[in-house]
RNA sequence: GCGCCUGUAGCUCAGCUGGAUAGAGCGUUGGACUCCGACUCCAAAGGUCGCAGAUUCGAAUUCUGUCAGGCGUACCA
């Protein structure tokens, strides 16, 4: 679980406070300040390998300009036995440091010694977290919003993982409240549509138009013939409906394992019915004093939780008013609770019932409206929604098609959906692809899909791979193995491409900690692409082959190293790591 | 109206906790294997960081205002 980088940042800090502790003994500084500051690395490697600002932000304290500071912290400090090999005053006053060979030794001793662990932190160590993503709607197939979701949730849980948490994938199956009425209404009445005619049965104005929808009464006629005909409608609808969610949950799932994603937990929201879950939540709230009836409905005094929370966060009563914070029901004047209830008793029971620390939530975009409401609801209930739920937004993916959008809608039957998509374009390219950044809008056009073979960086990557596969396979051939990290003097990796390339390898751990902290896991897409960059520059410039044996079986050694870090990020975003290609 | 998200090169996007001359890929133009995989590499051109103020040694980054686009604001889910 080496961090080198965070290592070698500490070190730089600690061999700065050395230096002004002497400096300042031996008069050359003034005494008693603490000089604190941040290290960084330099986007140009001519000012060094690490930068740190102390002796910038020490001006005032010490009453010094900068650059003189920075001159007596170098004239004091110690180098020897650290990674360090030197140090300069540079610019307004920051102190610049360059790395010795031991340092790089020491990356590649990380890397290959931790292997596919390698990356792994303990930053959230301790730390029990959901993600929950995709429940996609049961009721039809999954479309190209799920295909995002399901990228982000599965690549930041991995990444979540290996920042140390111990994390749970769940997928939430709505399959209880009013759209699996519209579900099974509109099952009926094509099921009644085979049977009598077209035109015997008026379709519900609100019900699922698409094409899989009669497919799926096509199917039960087919098996169960005319039978349910003469039956209660209820009982009728009940049983469509069963027959219905026993065909397509099956198929979610297998779709999601094409895709490479798996579930620890498939959690059903009748299942909280059943239980009698939902109706002991809404008790509950109403214990606290934090529903009232209205109009023959039960409400949540969602405006009057919000408002309290936004008083404490230091928002004026004016401020409040002008956002016109409304409540929301939580049991209709009909008897039924509504789908907001039922959510409030699930994410109770994350917390509750199974001790989550932290809940993770990927939505589209188009459930933003519903983020305040449910937070506020797990505050009413002291769970400390506004800390403890996360809810990432993604926003939603515009389907185009010869340059016009393709409306993503299951009622229009139009819709690409998840499978659809999967046997058009590699599942490698998809899962690239859709692993962006959560928050910005993206157009996915499947004309430019299909071409997506050299312009599409994962393939860059991917050869990146199948190159240093090839490479260490035809030198093992010609008798040679990649030398243990310790049988190799480092020294002898001293190009400067040979040392960007390490120092990239160096910087996976703080990238995931990073990617984990932000909520994203894109930070692996850009990091590793940048890994390959750098691997094709040092192959183009530095034979192996034909190198010094010394110099052959360091830059073996480099090549294999950044293989396996090549490998552990293509796993966590799930894409293949081809030996050849 | 109100709220959330987004505006950086022709296109897609990076830009860390405010740091040094704002970067990369694609596209364009030109170049590099008799050589470990050319699905690669090198170079050039390309910028009012939406706009206007404020904060300070220093702002793409923080704050305020403003313009543009997306989404939301149901006894739907």
């Amino acid at each position: 679980m080496a961090n080198l980088v965070e290592e070698a940042k500490s070190s730089v800090c600690a061999i700065i406070d050395a230096a002004y502790k002497k400096a300042a003994a031996a008069g050359e500084l003034p005494e008693g300040a603490s000089l604190t500051g941040t290290v960084e690395i330099p986007k140009d490697t001519a000012n060094g390998d690490f930068a740190a600002n102390h002796a910038m932000t020490g001006a005032k304290a010490l009453h010094m300009a900068p650059r003189k500071i920075a001159e007596a912290l170098i004239n004091n400090m110690e180098l020897s036995n650290t990674w360090f090999v030197s140090a300069e005053a540079a610019g307004p006053g920051f102190i610049n440091l360059r790395l010795g060979p031991k340092w790089y030794g020491d990356v590649l001793a990380a890397v290959e010694s931790e292997g596919g662990d390698y990356g792994r932190s303990a930053g959230l160590a301790g730390q029990k977290i959901m993600v929950e993503f995709v429940s996609a709607n049961p009721t039809g197939p999954m479309h190209m919003g799920n295909a995002r979701g399901g990228v982000l949730g599965d690549t930041l849980a991995e990444v979540l993982s290996r920042a140390g948490a111990e994390v749970q994938r769940e997928f939430y199956v709505n399959d209880a409240g009013n759209q699996i009425a519209k579900f099974a209404n509109s099952l009926e009445a094509r099921y009644l549509q085979i049977i009598n005619g077209e035109d015997s049965v008026e379709f519900p104005e609100d019900g699922y138009q698409g094409e899989d929808i009669k497919e799926l009464a096509r199917l039960y006629y087919e098996e169960k013939g005319d039978s349910a005909a003469t039956k209660l409608p209820a009982e009728r609808r009940d049983e469509l409906a069963k027959f219905g969610l026993d065909r397509n949950l099956p198929k979610m799932r297998a779709d999601l394992e094409r895709y490479k994603i798996s579930y620890d937990k498939w959690f059903y929201e009748s299942s909280l019915y059943d239980t009698g879950y939902v109706r002991e939540t809404v008790d509950k709230l109403t214990q606290l004093g934090r529903t009232y009836s209205k109009d023959g409905a039960i409400w949540l005094k969602t405006s009057e939780i919000i408002g309290e929370n936004l008083l404490k966060s230091g928002k004026t009563p004016q401020e409040i008013e002008k956002l016109e914070l409304k409540d929301d029901v939580l049991r209709r004047a009909n008897g039924f609770y509504t789908y907001f209830a039922s959510d409030i008793a699930y994410h109770r029971n994350k917390f509750e019932e199974r001790g989550f620390d932290r809940v993770i939530n990927v939505w589209g975009a188009d459930h933003h409206g519903h983020v305040a409401r449910i937070k506020c609801a797990m505050d009413a209930l002291g769970l400390d929604g506004e800390h403890r739920l996360d809810i990432v937004l993604m926003q939603l993916v515009n389907l185009m098609r010869d340059g016009e959008v393709v409306r993503m809608s299951k009622r229009t039957g139009k819709a690409i959906s998840l499978s659809d998509l999967l046997d058009e374009v590699p599942v490698d390219a998809v899962r690239w692809f859709f692993n962006t950044k959560p928050d910005t809008q993206m157009d996915f056009d499947l004309g430019l899909a299909v071409r997506q073979d050299s312009e599409n960086p994962v393939y860059y990557v991917q050869y990146a791979h199948a190159r240093i596969c090839s490479l260490l396979a035809n030198l093992a051939e010609e008798g040679h193995a990649a030398p243990s990290v310790s049988e190799l003097d480092p020294a002898l990796l001293a190009t400067e491409l040979e040392r960007e390339l390490i120092k990239q390898l160096a910087a996976l751990p703080d990238e995931l900690l990073r990617a984990a902290a932000a909520y994203d896991p894109s930070r692996v897409n850009r990091y590793v692409t940048e890994v390959a960059a750098r691997f094709h520059k040092f192959y183009n410039a530095c034979r192996i082959r034909d190198a010094e044996k010394g110099v052959l079986e360091a830059r073996l050694k480099l090549a294999e190293c950044t293989g396996s870090v090549i490998n552990v990020c293509l796993g966590i975003v799930g894409v293949t790591a081809p030996n050849k290609m």
